[in-house]
DNA sequence: CTGATTAGTGAGCAG
DNA sequence: CTGCTCACTAATCAG
């Protein structure tokens, strides 16, 4: 509203001196380079011409006005996509480390069973129980791997 | 700048209509009760009345638009904090992931030993070398943990 | 001088 | 009406 009330009494202004300057539009004024501004300068009265340069100051403002409050909300936006990712890593991490601390809790087992069952060899060297290791051997197996257990317990 | 020309003005208008009007200040004006306010808006011109309303509308206005401004630098802040806190987290989950990493490779290979050794033992029961399965221990006891390994161990 | 930022202001929306 | 937010403006700061 203001701004259009400064426009039009520009504009008024500058018909009364002359009509060879078109009426400058804001956009116009804004986008001009400070050469071509100068060109349009000619001939106007000293008050004018301060009066078009606060305009165009006025103008530039209210751009430079429009870029801050930009700016702002793309920097609170790129610390909320931030925020999301770190959020979504957290949770990537936290997955891993349930898995593993599971796979390790598995790991545990078959470590205590294979150590029992080599505590049962190692007892009873001469007298190899085929009940008894076997027993011990079906356990471990299903406690998950598979290779290393499967050859150990292999009957040789 | 502007405010205090009103104020001025608004000031002087009411000096003019009576002096039992003890020109409110903005900070008393503004932080009235309505009921108050109609207190002090008696006996005045219909015309001052809505001047002095629209003042405290301003004045009102002003204290909001600052109360805008702190929210947005807080709501910042609070996100900023956020995203510090998820860092730390994202730092000590990657932390422990790599210690639980290498815990689950170390049980990897103390149990890959204690495979070995239980096949050495499996293998030749009734000729129990003490060199032989000593040896083995040792590297198992090295790759870190004690009790489990120490006890099987244990010539008995 | 140019561009960015801040506080104040009115417009306008929501409750 | 009250409170909040937006766009605009002038003032002011920084480069």
């Amino acid at each position: 509203m203001p701004t259009n009330i400064n426009q039009s009494k520009t504009l008024k202004v500058k018909k009364e001196v002359g009509e060879n300057v078109p009426a400058l539009s804001d956009d116009e004024l804004v986008s001009m380079s400070v050469r071509e501004l100068n060109q349009h300068l000619r001939g106007l009265t000293k008050e004018d011409v301060v009066r078009l340069k606060q305009r165009r100051r006025t103008l530039k403002n209210r751009g430079y006005a429009a870029s801050c409050r930009i700016k702002r909300v793309t920097q609170k936006e790129e610390l909320e996509r931030q925020k999301a990712a770190l959020q979504r890593e957290v949770d990537k991490l936290a997955c891993e480390n349930a898995s593993m601390k599971m796979e390790l809790e598995a790991l545990r087992s078959k470590y205590e069973a294979l150590q029992c069952f080599a505590r049962t060899v190692a007892h009873g060297p001469p007298a190899p129980g085929k009940a008894g290791s076997t027993s011990v051997i079906t356990i471990v197996k299903t406690a998950g791997q598979g290779p290393g257990l499967a050859h150990c317990s292999a009957p040789s």
